[in-house]
DNA sequence: CTTAAACCATACTAGTTTAATGTAGATTAA
DNA sequence: TTAATCTACATTAAACTAGTATGGTTTAAG
């Protein structure tokens, strides 16, 4: 159940575009973007230029040129991003809901494996399609900013008080939700 | 997050094996079970051998030989078989809970990418180590007998009365159980 | 108008994985 | 002895992955 380089990539980097976003600093160079989370540079400008045809990202060319994100973060979902890099979530197709292809199995209607693989898909798309960049860069912020460490493509950086070693205790987790959910909701973080 | 045909075919298999065994014919040829569900025999012959060698199923050789379940249906975990074919549940090997990989991000504990992928991986998990092929089983007979369909390696067949279209109205889903749940809990099918 | 810094477009590739197939052997019942 | 069956191991074609290489085009600034 992998997710690709390439939909990890884009992930990673479109977080970091939201960060410079929220941080003051929109466009950001590709070289930078790899810089800041280690990818092959060349990699990478595949990658922008796929999520730049989807319409998630848009570029200045030429000299202090650099991708910014196209929308709003709250416009982006990730599901969709993984979509685009690594195709349907659906672990098998038959239970796919974008993308449907009928599967050899004798008769679909009584496989259990297709019952069991649709709650497959259904869990991960209930995530990947509920939360969107918004939610991503939200928490890591959140989390960034108790832990005193600067946001990357910061400016200098905004002198946060050091917190290490007070552990929060997280409010119970309740089934259906996630990690995710719990550090959204927890406005001591 | 694909399924691979090894881990599909595997899984399919033991399914019909469960079923095998539930109808009273515990030992069924290779031959049988790859005619059952359209697949390439000798490619069935490698995947039984590995779940041979994990213990999932046992084998008689000679004229006459075939493959049964080495354990009880309610003793194989669905999690195990795709773990065993397919690798780790887990899309990103950060949050693997039985083979963590350490990833290239510069801050594992400030990664928003990690932290939803750690919820899609127990999202997945929740339901794959949660049901067991005895669950599986148990809907697939349960959805044949409903819509009078002879279950494969069945004697003759049982002369169920056919209740096609008697469409069953199914209890509102919880959202945090899915299609599996419901139908082990429906005993109106 | 030249240059350097950036994005853009395509092609290429080494290595791995996938989904098989092929060949030969060992075991067993009749 | 034979036919049916599992077992073992080798091979393979195609696809995929994660890149690398090469050479553009656009733009700001001197």
């Amino acid at each position: 159940m992998k997710l690709s380089k390439r939909g990890e990539y884009a992930l990673r980097t479109l977080i970091n575009l939201g960060i410079a976003r929220e941080v003051g600093r929109p466009l950001v160079r590709v070289a930078e973007l790899a810089a800041a989370e280690q990818l092959p540079v060349k990699f990478l400008e595949q990658i922008m230029q796929v999520l730049k045809d989807a319409g998630y990202v848009e570029s200045e060319r030429g000299k202090f040129g650099g991708y910014r994100l196209a929308r709003p973060t709250n416009k982006i979902v990730i599901g969709e991003i993984v979509r685009l890099l690594d195709g349907p979530l659906a672990p098998i197709g038959c239970v796919s809901q974008t993308a449907y292809e009928k599967c050899s199995c004798p008769d679909e209607t009584h496989c259990g494996l297709r019952m069991l693989m649709l709650d497959v898909r259904n869990a991960i798309a209930g995530i990947l399609d509920r939360y969107t960049l918004f939610d991503v860069v939200e928490v890591t912020l959140r989390k960034m900013r108790r832990d005193g460490i600067a946001p990357p493509f910061s400016q200098p950086a905004p002198a946060a008080r050091s917190r290490r070693g007070s552990a929060v205790v997280h409010a119970r987790l309740r089934p259906v939700d996630g990690i995710i959910h719990q550090l959204l909701t927890d406005y001591s973080i």
